[in-house]
DNA sequence: ATGTCAACCTGAGTGC
DNA sequence: TGCACTCAGGTTGACA
């Protein structure tokens, strides 16, 4: 599901229900997401504060006092909802079905509240379980295999024409491809990479040697792909994310920006690009869908 | 090194 | 209603 303006919706609705709060109970409802959950999952972590949540590509990363790091991953389905007592003791006034079928429930965040009744309760759902937590020292996050090998933040410095057209250079590999490796740039997905394409005019078959000039250098191309992939992402955080199908914020409300697609999902409909006239296609590369426009996109 | 495919798991949608 | 089939926002590991 979650690509990075997702992810980082998410972050941003839960910061408030996380970060500073004390974890008073950690229920684990199952052994097991995608990995089996942390050793003493529970054991390790209750009674500590955490001091932060950040994101790093499509993961979160909760920092607990102490020095461990909470690794957390949605998969396709994974999402979390937030209750608050308040909501608890006011029957109708908390949205549960935002949060999906309760038997997806399986890790519960009991967080300290405000006061001495209050609290907040952190719910991860996740249908498919394609999603993960893994606890890690602070030390060790840097080097541990997840984050060790991806790429650059795409919205931030260190991703630019250089970066891309360096790591581009000589690839025989498509952009579509290029794009969705976690190792060139971290945080895109199908959507983005599609959407991205679209409005850099570049389409998903050209070759990635071709972002780069003889001797390595960024051509063109690749400062308007930098560019469109940032302006993509911005816009789509902005909207707090896509909502397709069930995917919602912690709050249970929906982004918007499924509404501002140009070609995801749009097979057979109109270019929305002014003047251009032509027609969404689908094309599918390992595996995966992809939309773009045969006029615009070169 | 590159590219394709299957696997992980469940639910939603479609066509019969 | 039921059944069979396809597809889904991600990632990894096995192959050719």
């Amino acid at each position: 599901m979650p690509e990075l303006p997702e992810v980082e919706t998410v972050r941003l609705g839960l910061l408030p229900a996380l970060a500073g709060r004390r974890l008073v109970r950690l229920e684990a409802r199952r052994p097991d997401l995608r990995f089996p959950l942390p050793e003493r999952f529970a054991e390790r972590l209750e009674g500590r504060t955490i001091l932060s949540l950040e994101r790093r590509a499509k993961y979160m990363i909760a920092t607990f006092e102490g020095g461990d790091a909470l690794v957390l991953h949605l998969g396709m389905t994974g999402r979390f909802t937030i209750e608050t007592a308040v909501q608890r003791s006011a029957p109708g006034s908390y949205i549960y079905a935002a949060g999906g079928d309760p038997r997806h429930d399986h890790v519960v965040f009991h967080m300290a509240g405000d006061d001495s009744e209050g609290g907040v309760r952190v719910t991860y759902n996740d249908a498919r379980r394609f999603g993960f937590m893994v606890l890690v020292a602070e030390a060790d996050l840097d080097a541990h295999p997840l984050m060790a090998g991806l790429g650059p933040e795409p919205l931030g410095a260190a991703f630019d024409a250089s970066h891309l057209a360096r790591r581009a250079a000589g690839k025989k590999v498509n952009l579509k491809s290029l794009l969705m490796d976690q190792r060139i740039v971290a945080g895109l997905g199908n959507i983005y990479v599609s959407e991205a394409l679209h409005r850099a005019h570049l389409a998903p078959e050209r070759k990635a040697s071709t972002l780069a000039d003889k001797k390595d250098l960024p051509h063109e191309r690749a400062e308007r792909l930098v560019s469109a992939i940032r302006a993509t992402l911005a816009d789509a955080i902005a909207a707090g994310g896509s909502t397709l199908r069930d995917y919602r914020h912690a709050d249970g409300s929906q982004g918007a920006f499924q509404e501002s697609f140009f070609v995801y999902d749009r097979e057979g409909e109109a270019c929305r690009q002014p003047g251009c006239g032509g027609t969404i296609r689908r094309a599918v590369h390992t595996g995966r869908s992809t939309f773009y426009c045969p006029r615009c996109q070169r």
